[in-house]
RNA sequence: GGCCCGAUGGUCAAUCGGUUAAGACAUCGCCCUUUCACGGCGGAGUGGGGAGUUCGACUCUCCCUCGGGUCACCA
């Protein structure tokens, strides 16, 4: 009887679970190696969770010498949207997640366990599904949604939990001639499991994050095959992970509560289950309390943010290391140059509470990654950065590019280097009073400090500019500096003003402070006599003359 | 509401029964310094509440409270 219902039900499938179960064998791979994935739907946009969830997954394969692949679940066709696939891998490509596995765009995939688009997996869950109905485990439903709909308001009503199982199963009550009549007669169906469980009853399951969880058994018919012929995620979770042989299941903490359902499923089709490691929600502050990362309200939800903002992708890469094992911080700070893949991640260190989502930490991370990168480096990917978002500072960076990088090089050797970038948006402010172009142009008020008055600030620059040479070294450029401080009654020394305030109008600092500010405009600057030397004598010249009237 | 998870400074967090309760970001002060940034030093600031267990509890147990997740033919 059973199997006429399966028959009626699937009458295109004509293979079985066993067949599958050859075509796609158990993975040779050495002991130990993790087999990971990375599943999203193509509805858009990749969430900076996902994009945690993705590095989690490529980082453990890694490590292990597994395999981290491509899964494309699209299973809603009312979610989709156009070219979500591609979108999803340039946006990882992005921040340097790649595959070794899965689909490679809208119509290519590689690997030996594809299809890895689950809408062109449709013949395998039915395969399965067939296979369920012909023992008995499960069946179609023809129940419409105003009738479910009833049967949850009649629960609510009677305070208990809402769902299709026990006495409100109505279709499972159905003989197996009722079912096949049915179908026969056309009527729209879904097929539900037949759940075994029992709510007395409890199963313990084993997260990497967060330890032993008991559940009681889930108790609900689910449906796993919808009405169009796809599968519910449930369904095609159990199935794709089995037959890709995932040994890690990576998936988001609002999992966790499916857990009862998915051990059923397993168990039900005879699937031995992976590893799972369910990772904390990433979570926003807002106005002091916390809420998941929405994607409507938070602009920071988009991993695509942190590209467009400028921020590079090995800093927002560290900083989900941080929140992925709080010791990686420490291994960073020891190691500031090495690849990631030199850290290894320890599952069992991920925090099982949500994190908040720290820009301003990421700005420290992004400071410092940035801070590593060769004048040449910044150049380049900063000029990447402006050609998209800045096209004008991209301009001034492409006509003077050994001007610009001699800029950028200034104090990012050595020891104590600059840490004044931490997004490529800030070169702008880094940059731009440093062209002429700009500088001309841009209104800028001259925040003069200690000397104000123009005669004595013009006079001082004249008096600079007799003495000023671009071929001195620093210490005779300093002397020289110093030797107009001292003309003006100014002290050479901070210290000898410090001592004796009153003999002298001010310091070397209030001298230079005049040069920088007729130079640049304004007071904040990296090192004034590294800028005058690339600046040169006529550029200097005519950015004093500009205080002539 | 049912089920599940969680709770250490503003944030990320270490500790795994005995600690002056690490460290990082942020913040404040000082120092270095021709400005800014960097760097150095220091300050302030933390175990939600209540019962137990124990010689001893941030750590274990229970209750409360609070936060989060989930209860679809969405994933």
């Amino acid at each position: 009887m059973s199997k006429e219902l399966a028959d009626l039900m699937f009458p295109n499938i004509d293979k079985t679970p066993e067949y599958y179960e050859e075509l796609y064998p158990k993975r040779n791979l050495p002991e130990g190696a993790m087999v990971t994935r990375f599943a999203p739907s193509p509805t858009g946009f990749i969430h900076i969770g996902s994009l945690f969830g993705a590095n989690l997954d490529r980082r453990l394969a890694d490590q292990s010498n597994g395999v981290c692949y491509l899964r494309i679940e699209d299973t809603d066709g009312k979610r989709e949207i156009d070219d979500g696939i591609n979108v999803i891998i340039n946006g990882l490509k992005v921040f340097g997640i790649e595959f070794d596995e899965g689909a490679v765009s809208e119509s290519e995939e590689k690997g030996s366990y594809g299809p890895y688009i689950q809408s062109r997996r449709k013949d395998i869950y039915q395969c399965y599904a067939k296979s369920l109905v012909e023992r008995g485990l499960a069946y179609p439903c023809f129940c419409t949604p105003e009738e479910l709909d009833a049967i949850r308001e009649r629960q609510e009503k009677l305070k208990i939990v809402p769902g299709y199982y026990g006495e409100f199963a109505t279709c499972r009550k159905l003989s197996v001639s009722q079912m096949i009549e049915r179908v026969k007669n056309g009527e729209p169906y879904v097929v539900r499991l037949k759940s075994p469980g029992s709510m007395s009853k409890k199963i313990r399951f084993k997260d990497a994050v967060r330890g032993v969880i008991e559940f009681p058994e889930n108790v609900q018919d689910i449906v796993i095959i919808k009405s169009d012929g796809l599968p519910t995620y449930h369904f095609a979770h159990a199935i794709d992970d089995h037959l890709m042989r995932t040994t890690h299941v990576i998936r988001g903490e609002e999992w966790v509560s499916s857990i009862p359902l998915h051990v059923q499923l397993f168990e039900v089709l005879g699937f031995e289950m992976p590893e799972y490691i369910h990772t904390p929600t990433i979570m926003k502050d807002d106005e002091g309390s916390k809420r998941k990362i929405s994607k409507r309200k938070d602009p920071e939800a988009a991993a695509s943010y942190y590209k467009d903002n400028g921020i590079p992708k090995e800093a927002v890469i560290d900083y989900l290391m941080n929140i992925l094992n709080s010791n990686f911080e420490n291994w960073r700070k020891e190691n500031p140059l090495a690849p990631l893949s030199e850290f290894k991640v320890d599952p069992h260190k991920i925090s099982s509470s949500g994190a908040l989502l720290d820009l301003v930490k990421l700005a420290d991370v992004s400071k410092n990654t940035i801070a590593t990168f060769s004048a040449q480096r910044v150049y380049e990917e900063g000029l990447a950065w402006a050609e998209e978002f800045d096209t004008e500072l991209a301009g001034l960076m492409k006509r003077y590019p050994d001007y610009t990088k001699g800029i950028l090089n200034i104090e990012r050797t050595g020891t104590k280097v600059r840490k004044d970038i931490s997004k490529w948006a800030d070169l702008r402010d880094n940059l731009e009073y440093l062209y002429d172009e700009v500088f001309f142009t841009k209104e800028h008020e001259d925040e003069w400090q200690k000397i104000t008055e123009a005669s004595e600030i013009k006079e001082i620059l004249k008096a600079y500019l007799e003495v000023f040479d671009e071929n001195d070294d620093k210490d005779t450029w300093f002397a020289k500096m110093k030797d107009v401080s001292e003309k003006f009654g100014y002290a050479r020394e901070v210290k000898d003003f410090k001592k004796n305030p009153d003999s002298y109008k001010g310091h070397v600092g209030d001298i230079s402070t005049v040069i920088r500010v007729a130079l640049t405009g304004r007071r904040n600057t990296p090192d004034l006599y590294e800028i005058l030397k690339l600046m040169g004598r006529e550029r200097a010249e005519k950015r004093f003359a500009r205080l002539e009237d």
